[in-house]
DNA sequence: TTGACATAGTTAGCTGGCTAATTATAAGCT
DNA sequence: AGCTTATAATTAGCCAGCTAACTATGTCAA
């Protein structure tokens, strides 16, 4: 994803706002900081996984199947809920696998699906990681009081609803 | 980058605190919040974006190079700018080139050095997609007071500044 | 001046996203 | 039973990130 690391200043966008008169220097720059915000943090994030030999994307297959009871789950069920299609997740299982950091089978009902479980090495992986994972979201948010961090919340929730807009259409206003 | 499309509810945040006793839930809900919304508008704007046949990378290559007064920049400074490496700016600029969206070109003084300008097409290209960008960017953020919106974004900068604690170290804590 | 180091850009090979097509299996109709 | 349609997973091939290694050129100091 865009890194942003480089927001246009004032001046900048004055000379994009004389091209382009619809311009909302307001908007675009608060739009911006967040991308840039939640890019980085999720690159912090992965600079930490990967000491493990981990990445967001088999770090969060590895969460997604400690969730369940049974450890146990199907790819389509953890694309689903990773966000991501069906072939990537079948890499990314490729690759925990490699790693035996989960293992798969066939289950008895259907023949089309293979189950996925996490071993023991998996497990073993997430308590090496989970520990400081949290230890560090712990001290990022904590430059914020609990009012703050709620009313963040908020206000993130506010921008996600309305994400619509950008779904095409409607040129028109 | 990670979807999060399923972040943890609180009881299977709980169940994590079971086996993660130093977990914060409050602070890991609002960190998964922003990842998520930010991923979100990411891809968001990705689709736009590929209306036009462009995407994140390729766009703001040519944003940065209409920043320019002469329209002209150079690899190195751009990946710099644009927070990529050499080798992803490289492959960036093929890809404009072979869509004339920029054009290449050697510099008088340094013989290492290639300038990269922005075409007439490309110049062409932003103005079909700009005015559609800033558009939906205002309908966004339209659902913020001024005084909301300037607040989160002094939320975001503060967290952002604190994004250093997950650079390693410091696990004694 | 020439040897060592620095810098600009590219290439190769990895990861992890995507869509589209393919294979196998299941489910439902007639 | 046999068709059609739907679903589960994989494969192939694309894009865009990365690091490491390489080439070419520039710089500087002995």
């Amino acid at each position: 994803m865009l890194q942003v690391k480089d927001i246009p200043n004032a001046e900048i966008l004055q000379k994009f706002a004389d091209h382009y008169p619809q311009a909302d220097i307001e908007s675009v720059m608060a739009f911006l900081t967040l991308l840039r915000v939640g890019s980085d943090l999720s690159q912090a994030l992965n600079l930490y996984l990967a000491q493990f030999e981990l990445l967001q994307g088999r770090w969060w297959v590895l969460l997604l199947l400690m969730r369940e009871d049974d450890l146990t789950s199907t790819p389509s069920v953890l694309a689903e809920k990773a966000g991501v299609s069906r072939a990537t997740m079948t890499g990314l299982l490729d690759g925990l696998l490699r790693e035996k950091l989960i293992k798969r089978f066939h289950g008895k009902q259907d023949r089309r699906q293979i189950q996925i479980s996490l071993t023991a090495l998996g497990q073993a992986k997430l308590n090496q990681v989970m520990p400081g994972y949290y230890l560090r979201v712990s001290k990022l948010m904590q430059i914020l009081t609990e009012a703050e961090s709620q009313q963040l919340m908020a206000l993130l929730e506010k921008i996600h609803q309305q994400r619509h807009v950008f779904e095409n259409q409607s040129d028109n206003a």
